[in-house]
DNA sequence: CGCAATTGATTTAACGCTACTTTTTACAAC
DNA sequence: GTTGTAAAAAGTAGCGTTAAATCAATTGCG
C-alpha cells in the first residue's frame, strides 16, 4: 500500500509548461511572468501540491530532522526535555526523530550508527548510565556531526552542553537536610562515570564540609544504572539500613532512584521523614501527592530541552565552523515538601 | 556546518569501477564476481560506507519512518505506549517521528499536514479530545496512507485500530465501588465526542444498571479537554462536592483527570475513602505510592503500542489492499488499592 | 575454429527537485 | 529587414541509489 503524492512534474504536464518554470513560479522567482505564476500557484493549490522533502533532502543535503538519544522516554525528565526540544524543533521545521538508549552503551551504539546512517542534521543527546567508552561520540563529533549534550554531558568533547547547577542542587538539598537536624546523611548516587554523578557528589560533600560534618564513605553508595535496575536501588537501600551506624536521612541522585527508595522505604515500613529524612531528583509532579509528599531537586527539564534544540539549531544553521562552545548551567529548583523536614 | 559521508561514487572511483557495479557488488548480486565483491565489501567496511537513506528513500518511495501522534508525550500511558512502538519499528528498521496535538484540533491538523508532507510510510495515532471533524484523517485515509488507530480512535475510518475494554474496565471499577458499599458513584468523563468516552459512560451505566441502581445524571461530569485543563477538573469536581446529593465515590476516565481530581479532593481535606472512593484511569506506577494509594484501572500500554506497530507495518508492507481490519481489544488489569475500600 | 551462451561489468534512466545554462520569443532601434 | 537586447521559458545536470538495458570478454561445444 503506497500513497502518492503530486510532482511538480504532474503540474508541468497539465499545465504544458516545463518543470523548471513550475519550480521556479512556485519558489517566486522573478524570472518568470507574473500571468504564468498565478496560473501555476492556482493549480499548485487546486492539487494540493507539496514539494517531496525527500528529494529536497537529497538534493540539498539536509533532512530537517534532528536526532534524540535518552535513555528512556517514560522518565517524566525526559519526556518533559523531549517536550522542550519538540517545541523549538517544530517552530523552526525540523522533525524530532526520539530513541532510547535504555542505559544500554550496546544499545546506544547502535542507534547512534543507526541515527547518523539515517543521515540526521543534528544529535541531541544525554548518554547512557553505562557508557563510558566515547569513541563513536567522538567520531561523530571529528565528522562535523552537530550534537548538543544535556544532563549526562560528555566533558571531553567539545561542544555545546546544557546541564543544570547539579552542585548548587544537591549542596542545597543537604544542606536542608543538617538545618532540618538530620545527623547522618548518606547518599545513593547513579553510576560513578557520570559526569552529573561527580558533580552531584561534590555538592554533597562541600554540604557537610561547610558544616563541619565529617565525610563517613560508609554512607554512599552507586547504582550503576541509574536506577533502572530496581536491584540495585534494592541493595543499595538495605546495605545502608543495615549499616551498624545507619543514615538517619537520605539524598537520591536520579530520578528513579529517588522513587525506589522512597518505595521501599515504605514497604519496610521506615517512618519517613521520623526514621529517614528523604529528598531525591524528581521531575514529576505526582511526588506532591506521595505520602509524606516527597521532597524534590526538580530540573528545569522543559527549558533543557528548548535551550538544547535551539543550540543545535544554531549549530545546524552556522555558515562557518563554531568554535565558541556554551556550558548552560539551568538553576534547579528544590521543593521542599514533608519529607525531608524533621519535626521530632 | 555539514558532515559528509561516503558514497557508493567513491568506492567506485577509488576502485576504478562503476556506481552500479559498487551497488550490485554490496547487495551481493549473482552477477559479480566474488573477486570484486570482495574488493568492494572490503573498502566499503574500510572507509565505513552506508547507503544514503534519503537516496534510497527517493528511489523506493518510501521512507522507512512512521508517524506517531499522540495528546502529550509526558502523560505515562502515551509514553509506554510509544515505547512499545518503538520497540517494534526499530526492530523492523523504521524510525519513529513523535508528534504531540495537545489536545487540540488546531494543531492536529497542522501536524497530520506537516507528516504527511513528510511523506511518512504510515501513521500511529489517538486523536485529541477537541477532535469532532474527522475530514483530513478520512482525506489520508482514501489516499491510501496506512493508518492505525489507538486508544481514541476514530470509528467512521475503516482500519485497523487498538483499544482497551474500555467498557469492561469501567464496569468492572463500578461493580467494585458497588461490592465496596459505595451509594452514590460519580464520573467524571472526558470529552464526549471520544468513542472511549461512551464505551467507558457505558460500562459505568451498565454496572449501575446491573445493580438495581438509578442513573442520577447530575452524578456524570464531562472534562472536554481531557482533563489537561486544570481548571475544568477543578469545576467538576466542586460542581459535585456541591451537589446537595454529594456523591460518595468517583470513577475517573482519563488519567490527568484522575491525578487531578487526585489532588483536589487531598486539598479539599477530604477523607479518602472514607469521605469519597476514588477509582479512576492511570498508567503510572507512581500511584501506588499515593496517600492512599490509589485504585487504578491500568490500560496495557506497552502492548498497545506494539500491537499498533505490528498492524501499521503489516499495512506497510502488505502487497495488496488490506480490506480485513482488525479491532484489537486488550484487557485492561484494575488494581485495587486502598482509595476504593470503603471500611466503614 | 567459430559462434552462441555465459559471465562480468558499464551505461542509461529514473526517483523529485532546483541551480545553472541555453534557447526561444518579443519588441525596439537602426 | 536586420540586429540587439531583455524577458520568458525550456533544457540539462546532478544530489545517491538501483533496475534495466547494453556491451565486452571469456568459455563451451559442435
Amino acid at each position: 500500500m503506497k500513497f502518492e503524492a503530486a510532482t511538480i512534474k504532474d503540474i508541468a504536464r497539465a499545465l504544458g509548461l516545463s518543470t523548471s518554470t513550475v519550480s521556479r513560479a512556485l519558489r517566486d522567482s522573478h524570472e518568470i511572468s507574473e500571468a504564468t505564476k498565478k496560473k501555476i500557484r492556482d493549480y499548485a493549490a487546486e492539487i494540493n501540491y507539496r514539494p517531496n522533502p525527500v528529494a529536497l533532502s537529497l538534493k540539498e543535503k539536509r533532512t530537517l530532522s534532528i536526532g534524540v538519544v535518552v535513555s528512556e522516554i517514560a522518565n517524566t525528565f525526559f519526556s518533559q526535555v523531549i517536550n522542550g526540544i519538540e517545541s523549538i524543533a517544530y517552530k523552526n521545521g525540523y522533525n524530532v526523530i526520539i530513541t532510547q538508549s535504555r542505559e544500554s552503551l550496546e544499545r546506544e551504539q547502535m542507534i547512534l550508527d543507526y541515527l547518523t546512517s539515517r543521515s540526521i542534521d543534528g544529535l541531541i543527546i544525554s548518554i547512557s548510565s553505562e557508557t563510558n567508552d566515547f569513541t563513536s561520540l567522538k567520531q561523530l563529533h571529528e565528522k562535523k556531526l552537530p550534537i548538543v549534550f544535556f544532563d549526562r554531558v560528555v566533558e571531553e568533547i567539545n561542544t555545546h552542553k546544557v546541564i543544570t547547577d547539579n552542585f548548587q542542587g544537591v549542596y542545597q538539598a543537604t544542606t536542608h537536610l543538617i538545618k532540618n537536624k538530620f545527623k547522618r546523611i548518606g547518599i545513593i548516587a547513579s553510576n560513578a562515570n557520570l559526569a552529573i554523578t561527580r558533580e552531584r557528589l561534590a555538592g554533597y560533600l562541600q554540604a557537610l564540609t561547610d558544616n563541619k560534618i565529617t565525610v563517613d564513605r560508609s554512607l554512599i553508595r552507586y547504582c550503576s544504572h541509574g536506577g533502572s535496575d530496581v536491584e540495585e536501588v534494592e541493595t543499595a537501600v538495605k546495605d545502608l539500613l543495615k549499616l551498624k551506624k545507619k543514615p538517619d536521612a537520605l539524598v537520591l541522585l536520579a530520578d528513579k532512584i529517588t522513587t525506589e527508595t522512597f518505595s521501599i522505604l515504605k514497604r519496610e515500613k521506615i517512618q519517613i521523614p521520623k526514621d529517614m529524612g528523604v529528598i531525591g531528583f524528581n521531575n514529576s509532579k505526582y511526588t506532591s501527592l506521595f505520602a509524606p509528599a516527597l521532597s524534590v531537586i526538580r530540573q528545569p527539564a522543559f527549558e533543557m530541552g528548548e535551550k538544547a534544540a535551539t543550540l543545535l539549531l544554531n549549530l545546524i544553521e552556522s555558515k562557518r565552523a563554531v568554535t565558541d562552545f556554551k556550558l548552560e548551567s539551568l538553576t534547579p529548583e528544590i521543593i521542599i515538601r514533608e519529607s525531608s523536614q524533621n519535626n521530632r
